[in-house]
DNA sequence: CTGACGTATCGGAACGGGGTCGTATCGATG
DNA sequence: CATCGATACGACCCCGTTCCGATACGTCAG
């Protein structure tokens, strides 16, 4: 059903008549979700993306018809799962490590925060939001706790399973709130092995 | 040093110059609020606020110099701090009862997420958010945590202890974001009988 | 293979429509 | 007679469109 063509037409064959490379798309893609990160989404625009990666909006629109369509398509484009590939053999060890890994980019992936409210507006820019940082990150946790389970490490209805993936991120995103710091490595290490694992029965 | 005039030199004796009662001052700020909870930070306007509360913008900004001075007076009018008055005699029971009353405000209290990041942007706004939102909450929890200790219920070096707050709160915020529903009482509840209290090496 | 040519896309710039902030002016009101 | 509500205003900004000349791609004749 080339559902993927929703995009951009490109990839007709093998006459491109876009001059933008892929490399240059990420150029702008780059550019608006960093100026998310810093701004948040109702003050970007696209003036100021265009001028920061020096093309023209009329490029822009060319490419994409509006503002949260473009949005939308550069979160599509984001498509990085920090918690995919951790594989330890142990689940204790498997959630250390994700607490690492979510401690090291913690300062720098405010996206969520960033887009925050600006979601609930638009229908798009949500299911975007969803499918490119929320799903597969918490489908990565998930693939964690059930080979866990399968292990036979924790019961595959402890009840505590259910919370993991809510505690991660809740704790990783809560703490600049509560504490005015953000949640680094060793935050977060602490906190899997003070919470997690014994609510989990683990050592 | 008076330092709480900074937010508007009213009470100079028995002369009320303003007009303005505090009931219709109380107005204001619930009107602004309200609109912040539905839309946004970036998306309210003083415009807005005026028609919606049938007062004209002269009247705002007689009173208010800015918009993030307007906003941040509200948010200090705004002192409902849902955790007090908690004590049943139980650090088990408090903190069910904690979740409770969480959950059944839960999609209302949207402010945090709907200030977002615009606070970023703003320190008055940032401190008032701060003062007005978050630290009384995390105290009043605090509280309930510090008369368990006080009982003897948990030892007071407990490591689990420390992430008590931003466990509520984070996974109160968490769950639209994962599961797309509000995280209700009976979710909160249960999230606090499988982790919180384990983890605390309660019953 | 080479070189010239058509043409689609690019960047730049301007525009209309809409909207907001914050100020100023006014008559009305209590 | 100070403060209110209403209204208008200037300055600014952004969205999305449209025009234009310049550029580089793709094609094809030689």
């Amino acid at each position: 059903m080339t559902s993927q063509a929703a995009d951009r037409p490109e990839t007709v064959g093998a006459s491109r008549r876009s001059k933008i490379t892929p490399e240059r798309e990420q150029e702008f893609f780059d550019a608006v979700l960093a100026q998310i990160r810093e701004c948040g989404y109702d003050a970007i625009t696209m003036e100021g993306i265009a001028a920061s990666t020096r093309c023209s909006k009329s490029t822009l629109y060319r490419q994409w018809k509006t503002k949260p369509q473009f949005v939308a398509a550069a979160l599509r484009s984001h498509r990085r799962v920090r918690f995919a590939g951790i594989d330890t053999g142990s689940l204790a060890e498997d959630l250390r490590q994700a607490a690492r890994v979510a401690g090291e980019c913690s300062g720098k992936d405010t996206l969520l925060q960033a887009l925050g409210h600006a979601v609930m507006q638009d229908q798009e820019l949500q299911r975007a939001l969803r499918e490119a940082l929320v799903e597969p990150e918490i489908a990565a946790l998930r693939e964690i706790l059930r080979r866990g389970v399968e292990r036979g490490e924790v019961p595959a209805d402890h009840p505590a399973l259910e919370y993991v993936p809510a505690q991660m991120f809740g704790v990783l995103r809560m703490r600049p709130v509560i504490e005015g710091e953000y949640a680094d490595a060793d935050y977060l290490v602490r906190f899997v092995e003070a919470v997690v694992l014994p609510a989990l029965g683990l050592p």
